[in-house]
DNA sequence: CAGTGGTCTAGACCACCGC
DNA sequence: CGGTGGTCTAGACCACTGG
């Protein structure tokens, strides 16, 4: 080894950069952004400050400045003016309502209630090994759960998801659950879910499907399918939703 | 007046900042922005380069090119290393098909054909004329569009334009139009349509519907109602477009 | 090769927040 | 009030693009 370590962080040196064909910055972002992955930095919590970070890597303010924005603009980092820069927490929950328009006797945009109408173990199969990064024959947790407004049913969902991690979930008491699962799964299991991709399609309600909607066999319905990712960027849990097609609504921004 | 007017092309002076409560960049970017609706910059070519930008304005380069990544990221202009600073040009067309997947007989993605059902002229609705920003019995263009893949009828359109601004749509042979709308307004009209906001819902279709999609009337059908928007982000296009739900596949992303 | 945007520096001062 | 991020400067040098 040629180069010598400094006494900084996660030094890169001061005078010479260990990139290959990488910016500073970009190396920079990198280097904090497994700092964040490897929990150095908590999610909620506040990092150095900006100042402290150009001292310790040994680069400019303005380099640490370019570095802190690639992290914001990938959302793991929040800035707060006078405040500090912060690990952002995981995605909040409840934004499956964010495709659906359902009515209330009330005004207010409460979370729905959830209930869980079965929990089984069972192996992968290979489209969900794929999606979920696992080895062939690895084990998953399936859930199958209701969430109501006013007691009144109206998403139906099934959950996959791997089961070394989430092992948690495979015994405790589903009727003791929360609402919403993302703050649980950081809570219970450590996983903290920062992104998620919904793919919107449309169908008709099996028979079953129909039965626990309280709608009718072959009813139009809205299918959300969910690939939620980690810190990481791997996928860790795959979700189908089910609604009444006539209560999706969606807005999507182009360019 | 206390400033006295710099030799610059906009000038905001030199060692004051008439701007109130914005950073001396956000003045610049609106400086610029309106230099770029107002046509002195056209779409599709490149701005005065930085170095001369800083020095007309009379600022620090880094402060112009904070300016600039304000109307980057507002998508109203485009840096190419190298090689300049655009203005973006307008929205290609073809947009909509992002949100079906037809099945063609070869691979290719061609744009659908397009044939104009129909044309009328008459008074704007109130929601109409308060979407398009129209005063009260304004009149109003609706088009009635099939666009087909391989001679198959796939999407069902209707549009409404407000009137003055596309009068040289009014009495054109519809036959000789182009497939694509939007580089059509641009090059007949002068209208440039710079970002879309798309609802989308589900329904089934009319019987006049059905007929021209060549479907069953109650068939299920995926509904976006799109709001266009010109450079000034004014409302200048609402288009309702139907398609075969089963053909709706969309993916949106979450954080 | 000349001209463009991209990176980086080492400062200064300002605006906001919480105590 | 002290500490944070936000703005701004006036340079230097690098990397890409095109003729």
């Amino acid at each position: 080894m040629i180069s010598q370590q400094k006494t900084s962080a996660a030094s890169p040196g001061r005078s010479q950069q260990p990139e290959p064909g990488q910016s500073r910055y970009g190396w920079l972002a990198a280097a904090m952004r497994s700092r964040i992955l490897q929990g150095e930095w908590v999610p909620g919590e506040a990092i150095p400050p900006e100042a402290l970070l150009a001292k310790s890597y040994g680069v400019a303010l303005g380099t640490i400045r370019q570095a802190l924005a690639l992290l914001v603009s990938d959302g793991l980092l929040e800035r707060r003016h006078g405040t500090g820069t912060f690990v952002k927490a995981g995605l909040g929950g409840a934004s499956m309502l964010r495709f659906f328009r359902f009515r209330q006797s009330g005004e207010l945009q409460t979370s729905p209630s959830s209930r869980i109408l079965s929990r089984k173990r069972r192996l992968a199969n290979l489209d969900e090994a794929d999606a979920l990064g696992l080895p062939a024959g690895a084990s998953v947790l399936v859930l199958e759960r209701l969430r109501s407004i006013d007691k009144q049913p109206c998403l139906l969902e099934r959950l996959v998801l791997p089961l070394p991690l989430f092992e948690a979930l495979a015994e405790s008491d589903t009727t003791a659950w929360d609402d919403l699962l993302y703050p649980m799964y950081q809570r219970v299991c450590g996983v903290v879910i920062h992104r998620a991709e919904d793919q919107l399609s449309f169908d008709q309600l099996t028979q079953q499907q129909a039965r626990r909607l309280a709608l009718e066999t072959g009813h139009p319905c809205a299918r959300v399918q969910r690939r939620a990712f980690d810190l990481a960027n791997r996928c860790v849990e795959l979700r189908t939703t089910l609604g009444d097609a006539f209560a999706f609504e969606y807005t999507a921004q182009v360019r």
